[in-house]
This record gives C-alpha cells, structure tokens and sequence, in this order.
DNA sequence: AGGCTAATGACAGCCACTGACAATTGACAA
DNA sequence: TTGTCAATTGTCAGTGGCTGTCATTAGCCT
C-alpha cells in the first residue's frame, strides 16, 4: 500500500471516528460538517470527498452488518425452510459482526452511534429506507433458493416482509432498553421468533408469553 | 368563516396544489420551495409558515388515508382476530378514501404524487419512518382490543409488522405498475394477505400460487 | 531532479430552513 | 366610519448541507 493509500485511509478513519464520536456525545443534528472537518483538521471539503453526506458518515458501520447478513443468507443449506435460514443467518451473522466492526471502530461506540440512529427522526428514515433495500435483497435471494420469480409469487416478499419487520421491533427495543449487550440482542431476537407462529394463531388467549 | 380564515384556507389549498402538482411534474428534487412559493405568488417565508417543509406539502394527503385506516381499525368489532381486523379495516377504508382526498385535490394528482414519493429516495425514506409510527399506533389498539400490554407481549407488534410489510409491498407493487385503480389496489392487497399463511408454511413446493 | 497526477484547500454559489422586524390587512369596538 | 389591535405577510439576514471550479500541494515514477 503507497503512502498516499494510507494517508488517505488514515484521513478516512479519522474522518469516521470524530463524526461518529460527535454524533454519539453530542447528536447529530447539533453536529456540523464543519465540527467534524475541524476535529479532523481538514477542510470541509474533504470531508464531502470521503463521504457523499453527514448521513453516509452515520451509517457506514451499519452497512458493514447488512452486508454480512447477506452473505450468510447465501451461505445458508438450500433444504432449509425460507424463515429457518433467515432466521439462522441472522443469529449466526452476529457471532462474527463484532469483530468486523472492531477493526474499524470499537464497538462500544457504533452501539452508542447505533441509539442516536433510532433516536435522530431522519436517520431512522434513512435507517428504514435501507432496511427496505435490503429486504428486496433478501426476497430475490429466497426466491431464487425456492427456484421461484420473485415478480410472480408473492412468497418470497412476504416472509422476508415478516422477518424485517420482526427484526426491527427487537432492534428498537433493544437499542431502547439498557441491555446493550449482543447478547442479549440475539435473545430478544430468538424469543420474537418464536412468537411468530402464536401471533399468527386466531385466538390469543390461549397461553400467555414471556 | 371568517374573510380571514377563507384567505387562509386559500392560501394553504392553492400551495398545497401547487407544490403537488410541480411535484408530479417536474419531480420532488427538482422542485424548490421558490417555485412553489412563486406558483401562487406569495412569498417563501409564507410556504414556510404553512408547511414545515417541502416533504410536509408532499405528505398532506397520504396522511389523510393513514388517520382514516387507524380509525377504521379502532371500529372493528372485539371479536376478530387482529390480522381479520386490521385486513377488513384496510380494504373497507378504502372505500371511503377517495372521496376524502377529492375533497382536497383530485384522486388523479394524488396517485401522480404517490408514485413520485415512492421512487424518490428522501421521500421513500420519510414514508417508511411515517409507516413505522403507524405501525406503532396499531400496535397499541391491537393490544387494547386484546387485553395485553404491548410491551410485555411481542404479538401485536409481530401481527402490525407482518401486516404492514405486506401493505408496504403491495404499495410499490401497484406503484410500479399501470393500474392505479383503486379496485387493482383491493385486489393486490387481498391476494397478498391471503399468501400470508402459505408463505409460512414450511414447503412451499406443494400448491403453486397465482 | 523534474514532470505527472491525485488529493486538498479556498472560494463562490444553490437550496432548505429560521429568526427578527417592519409593513399590511382584516376584525372589532367606539 | 374610523381608529385601534392583532394576525398575516414580506423582506432581510444568516446557518447548514452540499456541489462545481480552480489553483495549490504533495506523493509517484522515470
């Protein structure tokens, strides 16, 4: 790698690290691209030529687990059913996502950054927007494992549909509660899981849950 | 009413139609809030004090439909099972629906909008988080209607997710396409929610669907 | 060493949005 | 009807995100 590869890996970082230490102490909407240029020790210019925007800044990191969730959907057996591999790679993708983040930024920051997302109305827009993206990632990887055209049935979008929306409620409560552990984030993500047969059952009643 | 009062109305209405129909023509980003100011000849500060922004103006009438889907929701008889519920308060709101937006615009101008909110990505983005809060709020009438605490029970949030994620999907589906009847929407929508059972079932190779 | 190219900074400008103040216009009572 | 009060509006100035342009700087390669 050149010096000027690693200069501007260096700038890049830098860059990533002051906006997401900002955001997470200060928020976002109080946090300028000028703060960050600033903190860095460039212009504000630069900033917008490592980073198409303040929002691309927020979400980098995120982006880094959408992407291996979807590897470990293809990873997945073909035999198993639609919503056991989503639900498997999810769960497995986790063990391994740490990691992945650590080498960029300590995780206990991308957690904290993580909580401003939920909590900033225009991030969790874009949050959502991308969550979108993906699940129409998901549903044409389904349907291709299913042997099916994802324009045709409407299977595919819908299991997926159901599995993004589960995965969002747990990730609010989760980013909304105290637990802030990865564990306990796979835990509240298996028990909602679960509760997906009994929610679709007609009668509530019977039997109460955790 | 009041001179005054009228005025106002005015105003608002000539605005709202304005940005609208800029809107669908020249498209969201490429409308500014000038022109819409410049359209009915007042100034921007005025846009301003009517719409807390641009994505407001874009907003107004979806949010109509919106309000009418939750009350139809809370009219539902006790007995239904909740995903019965919220199917026979969305298919029956929409019965109503248009006559509500004729009032304000024409039906014709809001589906133009509608389509240029669902391919512009900032828009799209502002839908979904609006859609979340939504899903929130019936939600919570979900639980109500059941007797449980939302958030000691993750099943009305797991019905409301599974629920908008079909409607979500039906959404672009009919936005996408030629027919923007409302009668094609009714239709998509019913035969997506009854896939909602096959979808879960764990082979899907038994029984194509349409 | 010196020319080439990529990275950066400085500057100007667009657009969404906000606060402050002055001018206008309808409302209402004397 | 007129004068006063309050609401509506326009103007102006300013902030912040973001982009294009151009000159300058700094690493690269012969």
């Amino acid at each position: 790698m050149n010096l000027r590869e690693r200069k501007k890996q260096r700038t890049r970082d830098a860059l990533l690290r002051a906006a997401m230490e900002l955001f997470a102490t200060r928020g976002y909407e109080e946090t300028t691209v000028d703060d960050i240029a600033a903190a860095v020790d460039v212009s504000q210019r630069t900033f917008f030529r490592y980073f198409a925007g303040k929002e691309e800044a927020a979400f980098y990191v995120p982006r880094l687990a959408e992407t291996q969730v979807v590897e470990a959907v293809r990873a997945r057996p073909p035999g198993e059913a639609p919503l056991e591999a989503l639900r498997r790679a999810v769960l497995e993708s986790w063990d391994t996502i740490s990691e992945t983040i650590e080498e960029i930024v300590p995780v206990e920051l991308h957690m904290r950054v993580y909580r401003v997302i939920e909590s900033t109305p225009a991030l969790l827009a874009a949050h959502l927007r991308r969550a979108a993206e993906l699940e129409e990632e998901l549903a044409r990887i389904i349907a291709e494992r299913e042997g099916l055209d994802v324009d045709a049935d409407p299977r595919p979008r819908i299991v997926v549909a159901l599995f993004g929306g589960v995965i969002r409620v747990t990730e609010r409560l989760w980013s909304a509660g105290d637990d802030l552990s990865l564990e306990g984030m796979r835990q509240l993500t298996a028990t909602y899981l679960d509760q997906v047969g009994p929610a679709l059952a007609g009668n509530w009643r019977t039997g109460q849950s955790p």
